[in-house]
DNA sequence: ATATATATTTAGCATTACTAAGTACATATT
DNA sequence: AATATGTACTTAGTAATGCTAAATATATAT
């Protein structure tokens, strides 16, 4: 029952998650799931067919764009993305929003 | 754009909303949207096509109970919902995973 | 040799908030 | 009287998204 709701609560804030990781620098998607189940201390285990479909939206609406890594030694090569200035305003936007719906949800449950 | 993600960040919080207006007194449909909509500063404006099926689920789920009104005078009949003390567990139970998760979001968005 | 970790892709399912339309009665306006 | 608006409930269908699950491929550990 729990899990319903917790699957429910995600959607809508991933899109703002990963565009907040990779605000800070370009990232893959192995490592985006691995810092997002580490900085939200297993809150967020995203499954690779919940990230990557992600990712794919994001580019498709100008959000990021992805390079593949020249691997080095022995290394994989890797598909890197990274945020856009578009993807840069969306996020600030996300962010205005989330924290308006969150202050509303508040006023009602602390009446 | 907004629109789209506004749409899809209430999913699942819904639920944890109406049983929070239900855990104070009984109410029917048409009440429940006026009040979220007031409570909420305009944030919460579910359309009836939201909120219905809403309390269906809810009341196939042991949730909430109803009965109809016996109209005095010229009153319309109206469809009174009550929560259970099973809807006041879940209620109880969504308000502790909507804290965990809004503190998990803050502390990925404010690194 | 086998298992585990890294890394990406994709098909199909379940859930839910929405649009949109319909029903019905009461009150207000023209 | 006729029309519009407000109250109150119902339901069919659509779009979006997080999930399961499987497939592919390489590197490292047991």
């Amino acid at each position: 029952m729990k899990q319903k709701y917790e699957q429910q609560m995600k959607k809508g804030v991933l899109e703002m998650l990963v565009l907040r990781l990779l605000s800070e620098n370009e990232k893959y998607g192995y490592q985006l799931i691995c810092e997002l189940k580490e900085r939200s201390d297993g809150t967020f285990m995203l499954k690779e067919g919940t990230l990557y479909p992600i990712l794919y939206r994001m580019e498709e609406d100008g959000l990021v764009t992805n390079r593949w890594s020249e691997p080095k030694g022995r290394e994989v090569s890797k598909k890197y993305y990274r945020i856009t200035g578009e993807g840069r305003a969306v996020l600030t936007e996300l962010w205005e929003l989330w924290q308006s719906f969150a202050g509303s949800v508040g006023s009602i449950m602390k009446k």
